[in-house]
This record gives structure tokens, sequence and C-alpha cells, in this order.
DNA sequence: AATGAATGAGATTTCATTCAT
DNA sequence: TATGAATGAAATCTCATTCAT
């Protein structure tokens, strides 16, 4: 985060801006639009973030936050393929439904933002991180690449932005279950 | 298509495009861009394709031109868990190494391009629906939600376009590998 | 009127396109010159109009409701003959000297525009129609069409653009009298 | 006339041109519009023509050669009446229907294409020329202007380019009698 | 805290024209 | 005679950003 003032407005703005980036893409969204989704005109976005990227990065960090909150809830379980089960559920709902927040992070990719590129690969990782350890503690047989597996699953549940649907369709939980029977029947020791 | 006229200035414009729209995607492009890495002024593109957006759609297309003879090629196996196998290798390569055509349909969302936003997502569904025909051929026990397999694999390979590296870790094959026998040890019949 | 925000610079900016657009035509004027005539940079002028043809569209309209107001002014006599005179007098001014903005409206016509051919028409329409009325309560002889009569005022009148010079030559309402005086003599009752 | 090599593809040319110029004005017509109309490249025009100013000035100058001719043809009349009513009516058809060679005359400005804007004029003025003849030789009564007398009739029949239409409504004969009607009744000796 | 006005750099596109072949 | 390819200048417009008030 790189400046921020106030408080009430500031999050209005986070809100609509993040709100934007998810549906419309990030340089598709002007900063023209952010003001007008807010109330303000485009100059006094400027009081608040010192430029479009900062808006960005602290819609990146309070999405991670925010991601790894739920993340965190869900995953509550002893049994570590409950665990998976449950993690794998929140990425699908966090890349669909939910906050705008948590949609920005899988929607709008690092080298969009080439000035903070590396912070948000960091943001990134800071999430997937935790699928790491929640696959690390699967009980797997020798044959599994357990740094693959974990890309395979992050990469189906960020997939999942493009096609699913919170109602029609399977629910994240469905869809998580599903995902995760594959790897618990074919490698649970 | 909408208009295209010589060819080997053609061929090389294309090119240069796709080289840029896949590295540094389609908006960080400017025609400046392309026409510098061809060689010629950014007017002069204009002969050869009537827009920016044109010529994406004609990247689009050969590039799923591209991967659907590659990918015909790779599936040729008798065994249906083979052909799995290859299908999903074929794509992980298709996302990363490869021609810069094809690394253009998975880097580039067709909501980038408004214009030409259905001409795009009918040119990916052609290339999709080949991996429909993969999946519908498996023996698969009763619980498996064909549908949901097919995106999981295809997520998990789009996905490959962040990670993978040709060189260093493992190959596109043992990777494919690696996806498809979670599926074919746990749901084989 | 499409948009516009303030009124100090805008209107400095609208009497400056008009006096451009008056003596240039339309295409030939640029958003360059007008930028230049008014003192800003040509990307200044979109944040008071978000296009040329609005720039175009709002002078129409000033022009046609100074006209408009010129011309009511003019034809306060009883006399329908007097009236007509007036109105025709009104008419050679308008397209000659007196302010740009009417000027434009006899200068540039609705086809150079076409995003806003219908609007400009019914504009120019708005202000003919007052001669409709003036033609319609004169006491005229049977053989006369009034539409007819109409338009060969209206162009005669649009016509002393390329030829009426204020200083030299006859008066707007000596000429006004000549033209009208043809029809009177001719048809009065 | 500048530059002009062979006969055939040069008529059709200036045909085609001229009609474009005619429908869609000077500056809306490109070079490529005008090949396209006639089966040739762009670039092609340039044998036949030196620039887009010279085919407009070659089509101004067979316009007026041929309004000329149709016109002195009109005016066969031994009565000086006879003779203005049938000009009348001949510029009215010229500015309408007939050929687009003349309709281009009276739809093209001269300072649309400044290069040539004074032989433009010269041109123009050579027909009007023919006008100032016929009214010359009418009887009037001493309290006319014959100069405006000829403006206001060119006026009139040059603004029927803008509502005049071949079929439905009166015909140029019929229109061309009203005009003179108002001037015989009420200005012959 | 916010506005109104403008900047300045750059984007895509258009088009008359040129010229070797 | 004509083509194919390209030029180069200019046009309209967009947009993140600045800054005095």
């Amino acid at each position: 985060m790189k400046s921020q003032r106030s408080n009430s407005r500031n999050e209005a703005l986070l809100r609509a801006a993040a709100e934007l980036f998810a549906s419309q893409g990030f340089n598709a969204t002007s900063m023209r639009d952010i003001a007008k989704a807010v109330g303000m005109l485009p100059g006094s976005i400027y009081y608040h973030f010192p430029s479009k990227d900062d808006l960005l990065l602290a819609i990146y960090e309070a999405g991670v936050e925010q991601i790894t909150t739920t993340f965190e809830a869900a995953i509550d379980s002893e049994d570590p393929w409950q665990r998976l089960q449950a993690g794998t559920s929140a990425l699908i709902r966090a890349v669909s439904e939910e906050s705008a927040y948590t949609r920005v992070i899988f929607k709008v990719t690092p080298d969009e933002v080439p000035r903070y590129r590396l912070e948000l690969i960091t943001l990134r990782d800071a999430f997937e991180a935790k699928f790491k350890v929640l696959v690390d503690d699967l009980p797997l047989q020798p044959w599994v690449d357990k740094h693959l597996l974990r890309l395979m699953i992050l990469g189906a549940g960020n997939h999942a932005q493009l096609w699913f649907s919170p109602r029609g369709g399977r629910s994240a939980d469905e869809i998580g279950e599903q995902f995760c029977r594959f790897v618990k029947e074919a490698a649970s020791t």
C-alpha cells in the first residue's frame, strides 16, 4: 500500500473500483468510470490514492486478506482430505461469487500493471502458499508430485471464474468435492 | 477473417503481432509496437488488416487451426487414456512453448475485444470441444461428472501458461501424464 | 445538446469553433485549429464537448435559437407583406454578416455530419417553419403555390451567403424589399 | 485540366467520381471509393489523373460544358420570358436529376478545394453568366435591379437540389414557370 | 476533501499520394 | 496500364494525471 488518507470515502472508492476491475478488467476501466460510480470527479480520486495502479494494489491487498480469512475459516476440519476439499471449494467461491476484491485477484493478472508486478505476484503467492500446506498434509502415494498437484488444483479452481455460475449447475461445494475425489481415490495411501 | 491481401508481409505481420500479444497482452501492445517489430510505419499495417481487432481475430483463427492440427496429430492412440494424456500434454505445450499463435488464444481473453467477443468465444469453443470427445470416450465410473472433468483438465492445462517452463522442471508429457493419472486411477472402470 | 459543463471557456470554444466552421467549413476545420484559436490543447476540448460532432450540434442549437429570436423581433409589423420583407431581410443578414452561429447553419449541411444528420435537419426545419407562417398569412392570388413560394424565398436568401457583402452593394433590407416586391406586385389580391 | 492520358478508362473514372462526389460530397469520398467503383486500385487512378483535386476540376469542366449545352438548347424561344423560364427549368433539372457532372457543380463548393478555388469559381461563373444575358434581355420596369434578380433566380434554382424530387411533386418545368411568373407579372413592361 | 479545468502523451485510424515492377 | 505495398502526415479521440482554488 502506497498512500491513503481518510477512511469513509476510501472504502467506497475501493469497493467501486474492485467491482469495475472484476467485471470489466483493469485496462477497460477508466478513472472516470470509477469516479462516476462513487459520485466524485476523476481528479478527486487522487486525494485518496496516488494512482490507478495503487488502487489496484490496495484492492489486491484487501482481497488477499479477505480470501485468506475465508480460506482459513473453511479448512477447519481435522481430516486433511476434508481440508483440501473445503479449500478448493473456497477457491471456487472466491473466483466467482463473493466479494469483488477476491475476484479481482483472479481476473487482473500482475503483468497488466508492470509497476507493481512483483508486489502483486507476491500477494498472489501468499495465498497460493496456503494450498501448499494443504497438499503437503495429504497422505499421498509416492508417485504423486505434490508441486504439480497443487498447480493442477489451483488451475482448475482458477478456471472456474469463466464458467461457474452460483445458480444453475453445481454448487462450489459439489465441484470442490468432485475435483478432490479424483485425487483422493487415486492417490490416498 | 475480415480481410487480408498479400501473403509474404501478411504473415510477418501476424507473426510479429502474435508474439507481442502473447508476451505483453493485447492492450499493452500498440500498433506502433507491431509496426516497429516488422519494420513498417503504423499506418502501413492498415493496408493488410483493417484494424487491430482484426489482427487479433486472424491470429485467433490461425492459432485455433494450428492447435487443432497439433492436437489431432497427438491423440492418435487407440487407448482412450492414452488419448486423454496426449491431448492434455498438447494443451500444455500450446499454452506455453510452441507458436505464439496458440499462446495468444490463452493469453488474450475474448472480452478484451468487445467487437469480436462472440467470434473469439466461438473459436475457443471449437478447440475446447475436442476435449469433450476425449472425455466422453473414457470408460468412467458413474460418480464422475464428465462435464466437470473436462473443465478441470482444461483449467489445469490453461493455468500452465503461468508456470510451465520448457527447460527446467518437468516436460509437458510428464505433466500431462501426472494430471491424467489421478483421473485414471480414481475413476477408470 | 449532448453535454456541456462550465460556461466561460465553453462559450469561447463554441464561438471559436463557429467562426472557423462558418468560414472554412466543418471538414476543413480540425480540432487543432479550434484548440489553437482558443488557446488550449486539442485534447482539452474534450473536457467540454465529447466530440467534434457535438460541437457542431451545440452551435446549430445556439444558431437556431439566435436566428429565431432575431427573426421574431424583425417581423413585428401588422402588414403581412411588411412581415415577409422583414423576415427575408433577417434571413439575408443571418446567412452573411451577424453571428457566426447563424452562418454555420447555412454553411454546414446536415449530411456532412452523418451522426447528427437528423437532429440538424430538425433544427433547420424549426427555423424554416417560421417562413411557412409568413407565407401562409399573405393574401395571394389562387395561382400561387405557397409551398414553392416559400422554397423560392428560402433559396434566394440562402444563396446570399455566397455574394452578399455588408459594405458595398445593397443592404440586406434593400435586397429583402426587392425580392418581395416581385411577389407582392405579381400575386397580391 | 491538368493531365489526362487515355480515354476509355478516363471517362469511366470521371463518371464514377462524379456520381460519388454528387451524392456523398467531395470530402466524404475517398480515392478508394472511386477506385472500387470503377474496378481498379487507388494507385491506378494516378495514371489517369494527377490528383483528387484534378479529378474534381475535370468534372467541373465537363459539367459546365454539359449544362451549357443543355441550357443553350433549352432557351431556343424568341420570347425573352419564355427563354427565362426555360433556363430556370434547365437549372432546376441540372441541380437535381440529370447527369452527375452537373450536380457536382452545385453540390461541391469551390472552397472545399482551395488549390483550384479560383478555377472552379471561374467555371461556375461561366455558367452563371448565361443567366445574365437572359435577364438583360427582359423588358423590365425601372425599379428592377437586374443583378439582384439574377441572383434571386440562381439562388432559388440552386436550392432545389435540397428538395426537388423528379417523381412526386411538381416537374422542373412547372417550378420554373412558377418562379418566373412572379417576375413577369410584377415587372414586365 | 473535493472540484474544475487543463495537460500531454499516446492510441487507433484515415487517406492522398508515391513508386518499383 | 495497372498493381501492390507502403509512406507520412494528419485527424479524432482517450486517459491518467496535475494543480490552483
